[in-house]
DNA sequence: CACCTAGATGAAACCGATTGCATTTCTTCT
DNA sequence: AGAAGAAATGCAATCGGTTTCATCTAGGTG
């Protein structure tokens, strides 16, 4: 079998409580022992069991990333790997693992989640976006296990998360949007269930409020985050009102937004202005290249994940959730009317 | 605390190890016991210690996925999401967790591999590239320890792995600019350290030869598998030559390419052609809209988690190595000269 | 009726660590 | 010199399961 603990112990003549305490590298231990303990190791090529270090310390140095939807549809919004990226540059330094569940539906997402908690599988948990109808937040908030949200809950009391001001960012780009002239904005989102979805809502609607121009519910849409989805949405919308703009609230649904309108035979920019949500590296590139609002997606990985590290290390965070900065790039999808 | 198999065993009236054949649906257990066994578990609301279970029965059902080079740079290559996106729908299929640990350098890189194996935190692993230097890949081989390849290994013998043919991929888009009237092709790739850069190369220079072109070293550089890589690489070519062709093995390095090509005064296409790599999402936007092999990224991650499982399930598996096809997707980076 | 066998369950060792408490050996102080 | 305290280490319980082997019961057989 495996070099153990006890084969350390035998070699260095010391008990096996004593390697662990060399392990850990606590200062009751002598100098010489320690030093007999090293070289057995070293000389044994002895690496400790994580799964029993975990058993008997109850510590996993890893964090539990829950997608939303199917892990693989999230794979497929270069938002999620983006955000990973932050997640993972934090995860390093701080030397933590990072364990993906695999999960394929809401149901299965709360069965993973389970998995992870109560098989105490990881320390810490961050949940890649919020739902509406989560059940997943009061559970782990019940449940009394470490966690973080990437987007504000509709419910945030006692829970940790990272979000951009999605009303604000909706504002603005909205504002933009009229401040060129426009006043017939449509405004496509994902599924109302996500809150962020909502919040860009209300923000387009405190725009278009602010500005005087009424809210006209044949404007809005929702549709599934792809391409696709946009494209429907689109399609829905063109069928019935003739909008000189429009927000979309993922870049990705704005790639089919844009060929919607196409399809429709009207020209981006010079018909129909569109700005984009995220800012994905595909925006510079596409055709036109994309107006959007840069959520710095990067740093919402960043912060959530030490928003739950600090939380880890002590039982109490001052700041109970973090809001990162937005702003708006200018290209080539808006003009004026 | 929480809930343990003792707690439902006093509860059920049975020893703890009738309740852990019951977890396992042992058909030694009558009925009636499993009923009455299921009911308390039930009612106290018991979920297994994943980690206790993994301690014992040494199966901890998890796949750990090592990228290459720094955790956050792979996510900064679309090719990355989309290869785990594949790896996890088979995951998922086959009730696979995915541990991804967070390394920054080579050095960490085996650290962290050996932390996953030594540590017995996974089943079997996945590297996701494999580079010509790797000391993983024969301490892998030396431990025993399931694991495959993405990418051929420089010494294949007895690894498995999963990797389109690529000297074949090179040599078709090598062909293919040959057949369009171009004679001085230039090649640019990631570090010759990556055995697919390697592979490729060997393509490029067959097809030219192949053709009665002669190869120029001049030719032919090497930068790292980014924009600005390419860009640099680009750079360096067009300060002592002038090409009308270029393959890229990388689409994001295409897109550094054609950018250097701009800066020094050429058209793409008109005055350069540009063939890619990889078909990432973006090519079809870019502009000009980039015509690159298309090597499956999806079914490279499907493949090589099918053929890790299948490993993991039976000691020896018929194939030991899987070939991914590929194909040119025309779009409007080349011309005929 | 004694014996055997199959079926159901339990007892206890084990997986490989960590940790609270006990023990031993020195110092040091009065 | 004896007691007290500090330093170094060991013992054994524990974490929460799995698994081997033994035990017990009941039914079948000659």
């Amino acid at each position: 079998m495996n070099v153990t603990i006890k084969d350390v112990a035998k070699k260095a003549n010391v008990a096996p409580s004593t390697v662990s305490r060399v392990i850990a590298d606590n200062p009751r231990i002598s100098k010489e022992t320690k030093e007999r303990v090293w070289k057995a190791m070293e000389e044994l090529g002895y690496y400790p069991n994580a799964i029993a270090r975990s058993l008997a310390s109850k510590v996993t140095n890893t964090l539990g990333l829950i997608m939303p939807r199917s892990t693989e549809e999230a794979f497929s919004n270069p938002f999620f790997p983006e955000v990973m990226r932050g997640i993972s540059v934090v995860a390093h330094r701080e030397k933590y693992d990072l364990l993906l569940s695999t999960s394929g539906n809401q149901e299965e997402e709360k069965e993973a989640v389970i998995n992870m908690v109560k098989g105490k599988r990881v320390d810490g948990i961050i949940l890649l976006s919020s739902r509406t109808t989560d059940e997943l937040i009061p559970w782990l908030r019940d449940e009394g296990f470490p966690f973080v949200v990437i987007g504000k809950p509709l419910d945030a009391k006692s829970v940790y998360w990272v979000d951009n001001d999605n009303i604000g960012a909706a504002k603005l780009a909205t504002n933009y949007l009229i401040k060129h002239g426009h006043r017939e904005i449509a405004f496509i989102s994902g599924s109302l269930e996500y809150v962020v979805s909502l919040d860009r809502l209300d923000g387009y609607k405190l725009a278009l409020e602010e500005n005087g121009i009424p809210f006209k519910r044949e404007l809005a849409e929702q549709d599934e985050f792809s391409e696709d989805g946009g494209y429907r949405a689109m399609m829905r919308i063109l069928e019935r009102e003739e909008p000189t703009a429009v927000v979309v609230t993922d870049d990705v649904m704005a790639f089919g937004v844009i060929r919607a309108a196409i399809d429709k035979g009207y020209k981006v920019p010079d018909d129909i202005s569109i700005i984009g949500f995220n800012n994905i590296p595909l925006s510079a590139f596409a055709n036109p290249p994309l107006t959007t609002i840069d959520i710095s997606t990067f740093d919402l990985g960043i912060k959530s994940a030490e928003l739950l590290i600090a939380r880890l290390k002590q039982k109490e965070v001052d700041t109970d959730h973090i809001i990162v900065p937005v702003k708006l790039v200018e290209r080539k999808s808006c003009v004026a009317r």
